[in-house]
DNA sequence: GTTGATGATATCGGTCTTGATCATGCCCCG
DNA sequence: CGGGGCATGATCAAGACCGATATCATCAAC
C-alpha cells in the first residue's frame, strides 16, 4: 500500500474530495514528521504509539569489510502498535 | 502529540472543516490498520515504513512472580522512519 | 517520463522486546 | 466541559533482532 493508495480510500470512506484527501493526508504526515522531530511522543489509541527515542549503542560493523564502525549516540523512532494492530499473530 | 492534536492541526492547514479533519484522521488510520492486518507494507516516500514482520521469541518473564511465560510466535509491525525522519540524531 | 528514495545483503554486539498487573490518563459521550 | 471506561506505561529476565556500511535495481511521487 502506497500514499495513493491510502488518500483514494480517504477520499471515498471520509467523503471528502481527492484533493482535500491528498493535502488532509500532507497535513497529517507532515505534523507528525514535525512532532517527531521535536522528540515529542505521539499516541493514538487504537492504533499505535510513536516514541522518539535515544540510542546508546557504540559499536556497529560494516558488514562488507567487517571492519569496526562506532555509532554515534543519537534517536530511534520506535513504533509500538495499539491494541487493535497487536491481534495478528 | 494526540489525536486531537493532529486533528486541530491538520484542519487548519489542510483548511478544511473540524468535523472533515477528524473523519479523515479516523479514515487515514483505519486504512492502515486494514492494511497492516491483511500483512501488506505500507510506504510513504519521505515518511517511513510499516512492514509486517514474523516474530520468533519464545520466552518471556512475569516480572512479579518470576514465572517464565511461553511467547508464541506471531507477528509484529515494524516502522522504519524515511530519510525525512531518519537526521534526527 | 523523470527523479531520487528504498530494499537487499553480510557481520557482530548489545539494546530492546515480550507477557502479566496496577495506576495513569486519553478519548468517548452525555 | 466533566466523568468514566479502558487502553497504555512501567517493570522483570533472557534471548531475539536492530543497526552501521555501500551499490544497483526498483518503483513511489511529481
Amino acid at each position: 500500500m502506497i500514499k495513493t493508495d491510502i488518500i483514494n480510500n480517504v477520499s471515498k470512506n471520509a467523503d471528502i474530495t481527492r484533493v482535500k484527501a491528498v493535502v488532509a493526508v500532507e497535513a497529517i504526515l507532515d505534523a507528525m514528521k514535525e512532532s517527531m522531530r521535536r522528540g515529542e511522543r505521539i499516541e493514538l489509541r487504537g492504533f499505535g504509539v510513536f516514541q522518539v527515542k535515544p540510542r546508546k549503542k557504540g559499536i556497529g560493523r560494516n558488514p562488507r569489510t567487517g571492519t569496526e564502525v562506532r555509532i554515534p549516540p543519537g534517536k530511534t523512532i520506535r513504533f509500538k502498535p495499539g491494541k487493535d494492530l497487536r491481534n495478528l499473530r
